[in-house]
DNA sequence: CATTACGTTTACGTAAGCGTCAACTTATGC
DNA sequence: GCATAAGTTGACGCTTACGTAAACGTAATG
């Protein structure tokens, strides 16, 4: 017996903190393709996964669009030695893209770091009068 | 002599890889205020730190005017405690977002790791038949 | 002096990512 | 059986981040 939990719209957009508009235009753009009942959408756990994967992907920066194409990659696993040299070919594109924001933040934790040391120097001065 | 290297728009816009309507834009978003020689635009060392700074945090996701809010904030140190201590609590937060970013593109690579696994083990089946 | 290169402003266009009605259907509690 | 809640499909609106084109100024070059 697959225990298969299922969610309702709503259920999905109080637990991700979204709006039932957004998640159906998710759905509209492909990213999403829930099973009907009379009509309702019923969410099942992978639908659930792929809305965690692309709030992910937003976090980061990506576009829906590129977000879409990075999943429809990852869900439809080829079986060609092209496809699949191909498929890794793009995985490791992303992959550097994906250093290069590690870079980036890094970059942004040291500048931080700076202005914060500067701040609380500055800070102790006001709180400590000669 | 502060041998001060300056940079026309073109200069910038090779130098980036952008288009000058964009580093107009920025402009026109309070983003970059170069000087003006006969009403051309005479941008600076600092401009071009400027610069680098908005597209670093691009990569990042953030958008121009969350940038510009950053920037500003960087820019001018307050000197009354409450500012200083304002001030201290923003980066904070902004410390906090970009460590959430970390640990996506850490599970993020994670998974591209595994999917490579795989991948590659497919290949070899197909490389290597019996 | 005409061309070419580079610059300027103004303005309209567009794709992405939803917000916000409106108008209607279905399910549930009392 | 009727209100109330939750769902559905349009459709229009808005912001962000530029692209693109028009119409014009300035400066150097052959």
């Amino acid at each position: 017996m697959s225990s298969t939990t299922t969610y309702t719209i709503s259920n999905l957009a109080r637990h991700f903190d979204l709006t039932t508009r957004t998640i159906r235009f998710y759905e509209s753009e492909g990213l999403l393709s829930p099973k009907r009942e009379n009509n309702r959408r019923i969410y099942n756990e992978k639908d659930h996964i792929r809305l965690k994967l692309i709030l992910r992907g937003k976090r980061l920066g990506f576009t829906l669009s590129e977000i879409k194409t990075t999943m429809d990659l990852y869900d439809n696993q080829p079986n060609e030695m092209a496809q699949l040299e191909y498929v890794l070919k793009i995985i490791e594109n992303h992959r550097k893209a994906l250093e290069q924001k590690q870079n980036d933040i890094k970059n942004t934790l040291a500048d931080m770091d700076e202005m914060t040391e500067k701040l609380t120097a500055a800070l102790n001065t006001l709180a400590e009068p000669t």
